[in-house]
DNA sequence: CGGATATCAGTGTAACTGATATTC
DNA sequence: CGAATATCAGTTTCACTGATATCC
């Protein structure tokens, strides 16, 4: 049962990436009709699942570095999706709020980004469907708890 | 059986991103280490692989897009890892071959992408690791085909 | 002519780094 | 003081686009 190790086709790694430039180019084109890309819909859906947050414990919600927040909520800021107000209990925080457009945004990307689901996992009986996703959540939650 | 519709944590195009990313550092972290990154190896790989070929040929190889191809084999070539040839027979072509040193730096970066295998696929028993690349396998080669 | 090839210049996104000022 | 926060400026990698010259 031991196959050739044949070199780049039959890696996980090699297939993670590939699949995720696929994933990714779906999302894109998207969320490029909603004049949106993923890093605003990381901070929206966080705000949406977990409520109003500072922008650092936005980053860490959403896997985001701190620059990276500043420049995504500068922009959904300019569009009205959200809201930035400084903590009045730390001078420190941003306390970073949903607006309604910005739950109306979400609501355009979600639906955006249920077709890429669909698309991805078109070949996929539902079955595996779940299997695929149960071994991602755990390798992930795997990797992210170190 | 139905869950509650989760937004960021479980969708599999999330999912699979993430991983991406992980796997992505912990390549670059490998390829580093012997100064070369994705697409070097790559090109490599896709040489070893399937011999010489053309830049265009290559490209199509290893999904890669021709002025990358372009970028990545002159400095290839600049260290000594391949040789760009004219072809003879088409003289659009140039033809690119594999060096002894660039066969040398291959099986470095090989065994820096094994260990990445195991770091990424760790937490899963052998026959989930199967199970897992069976269906990236199937959903890759099924989106390559469009 | 159309079509393929190689090259160059430039764009956009995601991820990241280092420095700085402010506040707890 | 150390630690956390927000911000700014810059880099790297990967993916991609458009233009151009050359050759089949």
């Amino acid at each position: 049962m031991e196959q050739t190790p044949a070199r780049l086709t039959a890696k996980p790694s090699w297939l993670l990436g590939q699949l995720a430039v696929h994933a990714h180019r779906l999302a894109s084109d998207g969320f490029g009709g909603v004049g949106a890309r993923g890093y605003h819909y990381r901070i929206l859906a966080a705000l949406d699942e977990f409520g109003a947050a500072s922008q650092a414990e936005l980053g860490r919600r959403s896997s985001m570095d701190r620059s990276d927040v500043v420049a995504a909520i500068n922009e959904l800021a300019q569009q009205g999706f959200v809201e930035r107000t400084p903590d009045p209990d730390d001078r420190r925080r941003n306390i970073v709020t949903l607006t309604n457009a910005g739950h109306r945004q979400l609501r355009r990307m979600d639906r955006a980004l249920d077709k890429v689901q669909d698309d991805l996992l078109g070949p996929l009986p539902a079955e595996d469907r779940q299997i695929l996703t149960r071994l991602l959540t755990q390798l992930l939650t795997h990797h992210q708890r170190e």
